[in-house]
RNA sequence: GGCCCCAUCGUCUAGAGGCCGAGGACACCACCCUCUCAAGGUGGAGGCACGGGUUCGAAUCCCGUUGGGGCUGCCA
């Protein structure tokens, strides 16, 4: 069987190919009940999606780009902070829940796009969820940071944002029950203690000191979740298949803390639950401790399980996951740094999953029309600036002219020059040959910084390798200080003029213009020379060139004369 | 150490037992184009970790080895 329905070209009833995949995830792995019951738990879910999955199924490449946002469109969108719309539907929820313990994180944001990318795809709600429980280390400008990331990155989300500080109650209530049912015990141990105690033991972690003391609440005593001394828990994951975990090997861990704070396990299983969260989408870190949820979630009573589907990691090159403290990790500093939120979350999205066609630059609707959470692969993957800078100028170059301008308005604001000197006619006359020769914002202020400076910022080496290191420069400079004084000046009055400066030196064009573009530019590099030097004007690029001629050490035949 | 996950070019991936002599993208190299630099075009180098098994046939299924990673908090 071939029809993997994932959208390839050329392909008809790609619905039905849809169909194909799932009945096959159904059925096959026989033997080892890979993915069995979480995907006939897809399946059901895209039984009942609606027409738009199909319809979506059915586009024709062709029309890449050129569609309405099929995801969901209908829905108001509550893009911003805060807007409540409750539009519960049938479809699945997914919640994103970042904890507000520092800048917002590349991984966070891939975590958040295939989120955001499995919700709209399915007729479903994407969620927000805060998960603020320790207060020691979150501050509200790290939750505002959320915020702004996801919707610099474009992902909308639906209803009102859950926030853990706020939902104490919520939690108290499942102590309760959870006491009541006999689930938690008291346990005044230190780490010291439980350290003491088992250290050579078989099974490390805590040891079970306090289950059969009976303590009652107190300073000092933090609520342990009893966990079951025989079987297993099976995970269900539709990256990673069924994933058992013994209960032997699962330690009685807290749940509140000893001064009543919940913790993880806690807050994310009740809000879950209270939240009718059927997916749980989340980094690979988090697998070891689903069993601990699950448990919980049973404890409690809850309903239905939620799927899981745990991503690979992001990986540093070094192939260790991305550390906020080690790895230049903040979605912001890549912002600061010129790249696009359209190329960083076209990037993000190939981060463990590809598209079959290997059409790897795609718009959100291609991603939402393409991607599947089944076909995410398993493996942690390297976060390669060099591609995402790749990627990014190809989103500068799809541009157009207008846009490109305004988006580097916050370069050109910081500028090396005066801001009375930035002209922005100027500017924008530069603006479409700058546009294809870079690949970040932030290489912009370089490539026009002469056109708003008193004098050509010259490099060292530039100058060095195109000047000084030119012998014959010096006549050179000479010869197109007199013509350019003369020639009409345009583009290519001037190209022409250089041209005959060229052949009388003896020299190709390509070398003559050198130690012209350094005297003129201050580098060797740049927007084309001629275009240049007409935005530059005659009487700045003659001083210039003067300068430059100054500049020169006196040497050779002028000695002798 | 214990538990768990993972393994296709340097990197990200396609791959669902025969369409694989393993495809694409980034990076790299060469050439072309060219006023520099980019962009673009053409071509190139480069990979199924290893060992068993199943099968007529294995990158693909199974087992093992090795290697890497995650977790092992009164963090999330």
């Amino acid at each position: 069987m071939r029809a993997r329905g994932r959208g390839r070209p050329g392909r008809p009833a790609l619905h039905d190919g849809r169909h194909g995949k799932m009945l096959r995830l159904r059925c096959r792995h026989v033997g080892d009940h890979r993915r069995r019951a979480a995907a006939g738990w897809l399946w059901l879910h895209t039984g009942f999606s609606g027409g738009a999955v199909h319809a979506r199924g059915q586009a024709h490449p062709d029309l890449r780009g050129h569609q309405p946002d099929p995801a969901g469109r209908h829905r108001q969108q509550a893009v911003g902070v805060g807007v409540a719309l409750d539009t519960r539907s049938d479809g699945p929820r997914v919640r994103f829940a970042p904890s507000p313990t520092g800048y917002f994180h590349v991984g966070g944001a891939r975590t958040a796009l295939f989120n955001w990318l499995f919700a709209r795809q399915q007729g479903g709600s994407f969620l927000l969820r805060i998960e603020d429980t320790d207060t020691e280390r979150n501050r509200d400008e790290w939750t505002e940071g959320i915020y702004g990331a996801l919707t610099w990155l474009g992902l909308d989300w639906d209803e009102r944002p859950v926030v853990q500080s706020e939902r104490g109650r919520l939690y108290s209530e499942a102590v309760d029950k959870l006491v009541a049912g006999g689930h938690l015990y008291y346990c005044d141990c230190t780490r010291e203690a439980v350290d003491a105690r088992t250290r050579g033991a078989a099974t490390p972690g805590y040891d079970g000191f306090c289950r059969e003391r009976r303590l009652g609440p107190g300073p000092g005593r933090a609520l342990r979740f009893r966990t079951p001394d025989e079987g297993s828990t099976v995970v269900s994951d539709l990256v990673r298949g069924e994933v058992v975990f013994q209960h032997a090997t699962i330690e009685d861990f807290v749940l509140v803390k000893s001064n009543g704070a919940p913790l993880f396990v806690l807050a994310n299983a009740v809000d879950d639950m209270d939240m009718g969260v059927t997916h749980v989408i989340r980094g690979e870190e988090h697998l070891p401790n689903t069993p601990k949820a699950i448990l919980v979630w049973q404890a409690l009573g809850g309903p239905r399980l939620p799927v899981f589907a745990h991503l690979p990691v992001l990986v540093n090159e070094k192939r260790q996951k991305l550390s906020k403290r080690r790895d230049p990790v903040a979605l912001e500093d890549y912002r600061q740094q010129g790249y696009l939120p359209e190329a960083m979350r076209n990037y993000l999205v190939l981060l463990g999953w590809g598209p079959a066609d290997g059409q790897e630059i795609m718009s959100l609707d291609d991603m939402v029309r393409a991607f599947r959470l089944t076909d995410v692969t398993r493996s942690p993957a390297f976060f390669d600036v060099r591609k995402l800078t790749h990627f990014d100028g190809e989103y500068i170059r799809a541009m157009s002219p207008e846009r490109f301008i305004e988006a580097c308005q916050p370069w050109l604001e910081s500028g090396p020059w005066a801001p009375s000197a930035f002209d922005p006619e100027v500017f924008a006359r530069m603006a479409p040959l700058v546009q294809e020769r870079v690949a970040t914002l932030a290489e912009v202020p370089a490539m026009v910084d002469f056109l708003f400076l008193d004098r050509a910022p010259i490099e060292e080496a530039s100058w060095e390798r195109a000047v000084a290191g030119d012998p014959a420069a010096a006549a050179l400079l000479d010869d197109a200080i007199a013509s350019y004084g003369t020639c009409p000046w345009t583009a290519e009055e001037i190209r022409g003029a250089t041209l005959a400066v060229a052949e009388r030196s003896g020299k190709k064009l390509a070398k003559a213009q050198a130690p012209i573009r350094v005297a003129v530019t201050g580098r060797t590099v740049g927007p084309p020379l001629f275009e240049s030097l007409h935005l530059l004007g005659r009487d700045r690029t003659l001083d210039r060139l003067r300068a430059a001629r100054d500049r020169m050490p006196i040497v050779g035949p002028d000695l002798i004369d």
